[in-house]
DNA sequence: CGTCATATTGATGGGCATCAATATATGTGG
DNA sequence: CCACATATATTGATGCCCATCAATATGACG
């Protein structure tokens, strides 16, 4: 990638986008662009931290590992996120993991030992890390409420329907964006729950499944079920 | 409080410890102090953003409260910590409540609308910012896996170990700092379940009870339960 | 077409919530 | 200071949700 189209592809980021040209061109300095493949560890939990990264074509998943192999899904950053600042700012060792779950997935690696040194020469570079680390927080807290107090059931609904739906006329399809156990890990259960869900639905007829394509039916009862009003 | 003192308590808090004198000074003119009591309201969920807050002295716990009226502690701030940074200053409204759990609980009031415009004058605001926001979104990391990889016996445990030890002689000694039901709340589970355990570990000798005073005299028991490894 | 990952389905059990009843603590006004 | 009212805590009975273990079934891919 070219120095302009780095440039472009790192404004294109919600964390930069708004700063102002020469501060964009200051962090294309101490980037790189990297690929990976489909299951590729751009980041091992424990290792000293380097950079953070913007994902600018395909993504990544971030999880933890925990001393008895279970791992906890923490967040699914897509095209146009970034992950890891908090802990390269101010971590010496990544508490996380990041797995590429497409191929290719290209990220942006923002050096963090040059971009600290930047704060200085542009407030607007704390302004808009605080205002994306906040939503981080938000989303993290949103996370802990959801586990806390809602059941496999509602969580599963809630994430069918915050899938992109591609309405065909008056019908709503939906397609999973990963692999089922995938999606079981990143909602906190188990494949098997998942799928038996997946089945109760169908009988009921809330959904129609195909694969990893689906047909909401029953949008309202799907709804009540995210609000956790009766499986 | 006069201004002098006012200045030295900001200065003890984390976030601003570290901060040039001038800019204390300057922190301090959009700050007030104000005194709560047990059970008062400092934050209710919905309302506008009109500041974050340090805690001088006593404790605030901050909760979130769901549609049908259940509730979920997030956080435990008590003296020398700050909170509500993050809504303060990129949220229009407040996301959670909180309430001091002392009295009286003495708290410092930052204005948000001033503060972010201090962001400009001094690059070090951005940097400590980043550096508590990042804390926190790694406690709450913290906290996502305890709750979705923990038993609720693993959580109690992990929580006696970490209260402030009284130890007398080569006896240890501990006091639960607050309501066992806000103690269970603030662990994701219910007082009957809390009291269950703790009844258990009497039978079993892990440690003797007295209302919320407890002597713990198999510790390393008590360790391994913290770890999930048998109840 | 064979091999391996992924997915489905069943059987079983444990953890923890819920409902319910009582006991204890805490605080208040007379 | 006691009696009462209310909040908090304990204990029991019950049941559901969901993980676990186990056995196919289906799909992906060289």
């Amino acid at each position: 990638m070219d120095d302009a189209a780095l440039r472009r592809t790192l404004a294109g980021l919600p964390l930069f986008s708004g700063l102002p040209q020469r501060t964009v061109a200051a962090v294309a300095a101490c980037t790189r662009t990297e690929t990976y493949d489909r299951g590729a560890l751009v980041i091992r939990q424990g290792e000293p931290c380097r950079a953070f990264f913007g994902v600018v074509a395909g993504a990544v998943r971030i999880y933890r590992s925990s001393a008895d192999g279970r791992e906890r899904t923490l967040h699914r950053a897509g095209a146009g996120r970034t992950f890891a600042e908090a802990a390269a700012l101010t971590l010496p060792r990544y508490p996380a993991n990041a797995v590429a779950v497409e191929s290719p997935t290209v990220l942006v690696a923002v050096a963090s030992d040059p971009f600290l040194r930047m704060f200085d020469s542009d407030p607007a570079i704390g302004r808009t890390l605080v205002a994306t680390l906040s939503a981080r927080l938000l989303q993290l807290v949103g996370l802990v409420e959801e586990l806390s107090a809602l059941s496999a059931g509602a969580r599963l609904a809630r994430a069918l329907l915050d899938l992109p739906s591609k309405g065909g006329g008056d019908r709503l399809f939906v397609e999973i964006p990963e692999a089922k156990k995938d999606l079981a890990a990143h909602l906190g259960i188990t494949p098997e729950t998942l799928s038996r869900l997946l089945r109760r639905w169908q009988d009921r007829g809330v959904l129609t499944l195909d694969g990893r394509k689906l047909e909401i039916l029953d949008a309202g009862r799907l709804a009540s079920i995210a609000d956790d009003a009766g499986s």
